[in-house]
DNA sequence: GCAGTCTTCCAAAGCGCTTTGAATATCTTA
DNA sequence: TAAGATATTCAAAGCGCTTTGGAAGACTGC
């Protein structure tokens, strides 16, 4: 059992070489024979060297840190997709030998925080969660030259950033248009606040659907606020309560369905016979069965995996840091229709 | 608009001081006149100075980095808990100026993980998670010397490290009770793996209200795996279609319980007219309403915020590690029943 | 007026790595 | 075999900070 911890200079002495040509057959540089590499790997392994991360960070003026500031709000809420964005991401960093650095921030705070990772230097890039139609921390990062990408993507920002984003207004046209093909008339949305871009886009693709099929849409019946629980009980509530009440419920968030689920429920309303409820479905993990299994959907949704959509944002963003020179990439992904138990045709009864 | 970023030896040369007057004008040592401090402040912040991490955490040996291994399954699952832990943590950490490493690992990789940190140097401590009734991690830890706190507790392993926990037994041992009191009879329990210490202390909690009033436990009635939402409901449709299905049903988890209520709902019974639930309930933040509002609580349960129990930690982590010769520092929490609209008394036609 | 004390400040030596610029050893080719 | 090319290795100079071990100046008290 070695001691403690071991540094290059000792590791060196041992071996008798310089400290230079270690640190190169550890790096894997070509100028070193591949005789002393192998050496220098074997006392390496035996001495359980690992070399200092402040030191060589120091050296080489990068981190090898992702930094992740995750939105709270005011009330302490924090969104739980980000357990399963940030372990998709994680997993990614850990393959390229990254780490990622947490920091949880009001929107107002925000800002701060990246000018600090850039003059600090603490973090090689960031991911940038949640973005606004129009989008200041976009120029904010392009002005101090961190490295970022966004997890979605602006309307008004151009496009010269890199994003990976699901294709929010094609999602929410199809699954309007499944519950118009099941004759529904009267389709309200529970979506997310409509500054945040992919509600904005979401709401797009409702209304071309809506559209198209020269359906009304009621004012009423469209809500639009952070998505959690209760928002989605209390939407719904209000709109089951309403003059007009829906026979479809679209939500953007699976949170926000399961809200709809408790308030259908204690209106005494059966799904699907009464109302139907459809989701976008990130597939969190929890509400997996975690046995490997496909278990069968409950919600009838657009799926799109954010755990997979955090390990590729991830990728794409170590590819650029180690090529700075490269040009923005974006990636548009589009979500996969699963017809589940909470949708069917519209009862009779009902407008 | 200062150009990018400034050094030490810039800014004291900017200054017409040495580098090591700067350095302790800034930290706060003593043997500075106030005016120096002053001046040496002023020109910190026009220069939008802040010192490197790499470098201080190279002169000083000190990070100032908490590491997080949170575990994740083979099958990708993470649970949203963390998100919520991970936030308190972070509040913690940010004001003493730390930050927030994070890992995901599968148990099997979490020791070498570990022995990484320590070896290279990487965090100054970590918080461990989920411990187990007869924890292995804690013996690594201490015999690499990184400091830990450990969120809960372990059974075996002794009491001298730090750690933080929720009285789970009474919680349970409480909640129970509550039940009986309301005439229930067949109370079922759908706990966490049994392995973990927390389960563990539950069923305890558990047996010991239910052996006080000579209540029979039956083992169709008791169930323990990871917890997540569709075992939740697989576990209690189980249980309410066997030949003796419970009048009442404990959850150890929101998610689990949020399952439940599917499967309730699924075989057309009402809660909780027919059927009583009630959960441990860990006040996650996307089930609450977030505009700040207390809101009436949905499920009977015994709360705990775990969120707060991140932040504390984080606090208490910290406070070890800039005290190195201090003890190790316990904290027992009592959660607080609140009821809601899920429990009532026993019906009349169940056993 | 001078030893003894404080009070303030500084030069320089690290911390553990990477990398530049050169030196040495080895191999080609004429 | 000598000059030129190539393959290996190295000494030393940083990276940006903290901290040790003084030193210089300003005050004491006698």
């Amino acid at each position: 059992m070695p001691k403690s911890t071991i540094n290059l200079k000792q590791l060196s002495q041992h071996l008798g070489l310089s400290q230079t040509t270690v640190s190169r057959a550890l790096n894997g540089f070509p100028e070193v024979n591949e005789n002393t590499r192998q050496k220098v790997l074997a006392a390496a392994a035996q001495f359980n060297y690992r070399p200092s991360p402040s030191a060589s960070s120091l050296a080489t003026g990068k981190t090898r840190i992702i930094g992740h500031v995750v939105p709270i709000s005011e009330h302490k809420m924090i969104n739980p997709h980000f357990a399963d964005f940030l372990a998709g991401a994680s997993e990614a960093y850990s393959a390229a030998g990254y780490d990622l650095l947490l920091r949880t921030a009001t929107p107002k705070q925000e800002e701060e925080i990246y000018r600090e990772f850039a003059s600090r230097n603490r973090v090689d890039g960031v991911v940038v969660h949640g973005p606004l139609i129009d989008e200041p921390r976009i120029e904010v990062l392009k002005s101090i030259r961190l490295p970022f990408i966004v997890h979605g993507r602006t309307t008004m920002n151009g496009d010269d950033y890199s994003w990976l984003d699901v294709d929010n207004a094609t999602s929410f046209r199809r699954l309007t248009q499944h519950l118009i093909d099941l004759g529904h008339k009267r389709i309200a949305l529970v979506n997310g606040l409509e500054t945040m871009n992919f509600a904005h886009r979401r709401l797009q693709g409702y209304r071309e659907a809506m559209e198209t099929n020269q359906l009304e849409m009621i004012p009423k019946l469209i809500s639009s606020a952070d998505m959690n629980e209760p928002y989605g009980y209390n939407a719904t509530l209000r709109m089951l309560d309403c003059d007009t009440p829906p026979s479809a419920i679209l939500y953007s968030s699976i949170l926000s369905a399961m809200g709809g689920m408790r308030a259908t429920g204690e209106r005494g309303l059966r799904v699907p016979q009464d109302i139907s409820l459809a989701t976008f479905d990130d597939e969190l993990s929890f509400l997996q069965t975690g046995d490997g299994q496909p278990r069968e959907p409950f919600f009838t949704g657009m799926h799109s995996s954010i755990q997979e959509a955090g390990k590729k944002l991830g990728q794409m963003l170590i590819n650029q840091i180690s090529n700075p020179a490269s040009n923005a990439e974006t990636c548009l992904w589009e979500s996969k229709l699963i017809v589940g138990k909470t949708t069917g045709p519209r009862p009779r009864e009902n407008s």
